[in-house]
DNA sequence: GTGGCTGCAAACTCTTTGCAATGGT
DNA sequence: ACCATTGCAAAGAGTTTGCAGCCAC
């Protein structure tokens, strides 16, 4: 995962944007700046698969020694998401979950005990159709990519 | 819609069960007691679109006379979702949304203002096919239909 | 140096829980 | 009569906001 660019120029402490380039150049890209947690938000996504929540978030900088407080993990999740670099969404119990995965794909949210699992649909889905019901127009929508959501029951919870 | 069923057998308070003999039955038949709150949910979602929250249906159901307080609305919502008569999702802020119509269609979520309008899905997609990522065995979901979900950007909120 | 970010606390919103009173069967 | 449901209050979880101090540019 291309190894740490190490302490450069400036100041001597502390290894500063404890990150790898990747993130750095992702981030100054959509005009934010590469700030450690932010860096550390990233890397900690590109590297799960599971979704994880807030305060999941939270736990995982902390086991990494990247400790930020709960408020501003919400604010680095939010603007992150604003700019394209993570995607938010929804559990069944109406906690935030985030994806480092942009790219199409899409999830199953389970009703029963919130998980979240990826899933591959085998058909080229293309845009929905909206029904113009009621005042709303057939003013076409912007959908997402990667952002097709289905509830069901997981494995666990059926029985 | 089916007039009312007025009042029938025994004593003469008000029209108990004020509702339509649909809901009464439907209740009935998922094993639920019809209750007059429960009739009033049932027939006001059958008659909107829009997905509301609970506060709107707490709201619309005080303009209609049938006032009730939000934890029994909560707790009535919660009983019908779990008996298959409504369907319930959380929309792009976490608020649940609710919806009378349970056959198959899909929604679009609105990111930015959390708006949700119904949409039709001119092929027919089956069940997804979950990624065997980590851990999970290719064990499969159960897929609730009319549970597909979009997010994206609607035309009120694009620019 | 300046403006964006952090970090801590307090507030807010949505939802759930507890329990006595009421209502449906 | 019995048990589910109501109705009210109070607690709980997740998230946002305010503001002083810090850091990236």
């Amino acid at each position: 995962m291309k190894a740490a660019q190490a302490s450069t120029s400036h100041s001597t402490r502390e290894p500063d944007l404890a990150g790898d380039a990747t993130f750095v150049r992702q981030l100054r890209r959509r005009g934010l700046r590469p700030t450690r947690t932010r860096c550390a938000i990233l890397s900690l996504l590109s590297e799960t698969t599971s979704h994880p929540n807030t305060e999941t978030i939270v736990d995982e900088l902390n086991r990494r020694g990247q400790r930020a407080p709960v408020a501003t993990v919400y604010q680095n999740l939010s603007a992150l998401t604003a700019h394209g670099l993570v995607l938010r969404f929804m559990d069944s119990r109406g906690t935030a979950r985030f994806d480092g995965k942009v790219d199409p794909h899409c999830h199953l949210v389970c009703t029963g005990c919130g998980k979240v699992a990826d899933a591959e649909l085998d058909l080229d889905v293309g845009e929905p159709t909206p029904c113009p019901a009621e005042g709303e127009e057939a003013a076409s929508w912007r959908i997402e990519p990667g952002s097709m959501h289905f509830l069901g029951v997981c494995p666990d919870c059926q029985g």
